[in-house]
RNA sequence: GCGGUUGUAGCUCAGUUGGUUAGAGCGCAGGAUUGUGGCUCCUGAGGUCGCGGGUUCGAUCCCCGUCAGCCACCCCA
């Protein structure tokens, strides 16, 4: 018989992984909590219509890269591509944007593309959004706590910021314009894929990786002379915030981003050490998309974070702390006719001690195999109850990996012990 | 959707210019050591050589197809 495999794209997450995602979602929430967001929850499954009004028609997101079928009813649902869409809905229907909003939410997003490296079909972001506030502050504190994170996470040598602003919507239309009429006079000198986004999507034009696109785009018109006066200076003070926190940037003029929902301030994070999927953090500001979605006109920021990526960099970089190895503090071990007393010895431990992650042993087997699993669990301490501690009540702590002496004890002295010298 | 590359043990990989029982290291299980793990030594389990077809006396090896993984393009976190 076939065995049935995974969808394409789609990974489990092992057991000898999930500890380290685990780190690094706690160190995310936690940072989060204490810039002031607040969790919100969403699901993964919302009308197709959402998306395509949100993120736009003609990007290949909404072309050719989400998942999307007919409900039994007949209508079109999709899995979500990104969480920016279907936070602002929740938002909106849960009444919260009539005052100010920090948020953030986890959780797997889906596009139907072929998967690459720190590229998955299913694949899990972090996402932050704040509402009803129009920056350029807000827009630099989150900039600033990115880079607390990188930090935390000790990847900051391994992370750059670029920003750029895309302007209002009525700066873009004007440029487009004109870079539109500038390229099209000259569209034999470009690639194949630009010329398809000249009627498209013609900004993206801007960061193609084509070099002969690239050259002539040296001397095109520049998205930051059609900027407003309102974007210039949203800009100036972005930059003089970040400036004044001592955040490294690197104004990049071609960063435009994909979502066409994006205006003025725009920013990622890159990495270098992850080959061709180097953004591992990236958003903006996106000011008309609340009212596109039938809302009032609210201002918003926000930024989405690949955990894979994340995973992937902290592993690149040897940033994985050691502490994660230790999933067991102290693994139980029975001798003999014991079973009785080893349930009510660990379970004594178990209140007396409430933070000890403690395993016992079950499935038998000889006390030297029992204690060769109490070594590879990499826990502390071995706990020994043979036939002479079950009859009288005690327990033998016994030190892995440390210079302490072994030492039989009363349960409760056990306790006591361990609460003293485990970490 | 296009291109490149790789599929052999749980993992990382050897291997055969086509020839009997396909190997190693790590991991796993047991033992040397009947209440003490790690180090050492011994033993063992574990393989449709991705799948299907073809050539051949004979294919893990050669040919064709197919599927899957990886990397890259496009695009994005």
């Amino acid at each position: 018989m076939m065995k049935i495999r995974s969808i394409r794209g789609m990974n489990d997450l092992l057991p000898d992984q999930s500890p380290l995602w685990q780190y690094l979602e706690e160190t995310v929430q936690g940072l989060l909590a204490r810039y002031g967001y607040r969790e919100i929850r969403f699901p993964v499954l919302e009308q197709t219509e959402l998306f395509k009004r949100s993120i736009g028609e003609v990007t290949d997101i909404v072309e050719k890269e989400m998942y999307t079928f007919l409900d039994r009813n007949g209508e079109s649902l999709t899995l979500r591509p990104e969480g920016t869409a279907g936070c602002v809905r929740a938002c909106e229907q849960g009444g919260l944007l009539n005052q100010a909003q920090r948020l953030w939410y986890r959780g797997p997003m889906f596009r139907y593309e072929r998967p690459q490296k720190g590229r998955l079909r299913q694949f899990h972001q972090f996402g932050a959004e704040v509402f009803g506030l129009e920056g350029p502050d807000v827009d630099a504190e989150m900039l600033v706590m990115t880079h607390r994170l990188w930090q935390e996470l000790g990847l900051a040598s391994h992370v750059h910021l670029e920003i750029n602003s895309l302007g209002t919507a009525d700066d873009r239309a004007r440029y487009r314009a004109a870079l539109v009429s500038w390229l099209r006079e000259r569209s034999d000198r470009l690639d194949e894929d630009s010329r398809r986004r000249l009627d498209s999507n013609p900004l993206r034009i801007l960061d193609s990786k084509h070099p002969d696109t690239q050259a002539l785009l040296a001397d095109a018109p520049r998205l930051s002379q059609h900027l407003g006066d309102e974007s210039v200076e949203h800009f100036r003070r972005l930059r003089a915030l970040l400036d004044a926190a001592g955040v490294d940037y690197q104004v990049n003029e071609r960063l435009v981003r994909g979502l066409d929902y994006y205006g003025k301030t725009v920013f990622e994070w890159v990495t270098g050490s992850l080959g061709a999927q180097g953004t591992v953090c990236a958003g903006g500001r996106y000011d008309g998309l609340v009212e596109q979605l039938g809302g009032k006109p609210t201002p918003a920021v926000g930024f989405g974070l690949g955990i894979e990526r994340l995973v992937l960099l902290l592993d690149a970089a040897q940033a994985v702390p050691d502490s994660i190895a230790r999933q067991v503090d102290a693994y139980l071990v029975g001798v003999g006719d014991v079973q009785a007393a080893v349930f009510t010895t660990a379970e004594r431990l178990r209140t007396l001690c409430p933070v000890l992650r403690l395993q016992t042993h079950c499935g038998g087997g000889s006390f030297k195999s029992q204690m060769k699993k109490a070594d590879r669990s990499a826990a502390a301490l071995a706990l020994i109850v043979g036939e002479d501690e079950a009859a009288a009540g005690t327990v033998t702590v016994k030190d892995l990996r440390g210079e302490r002496p072994q030492q039989t004890l009363p349960v409760d002295e056990a306790a006591a012990l361990i609460n003293n010298t485990n970490p």
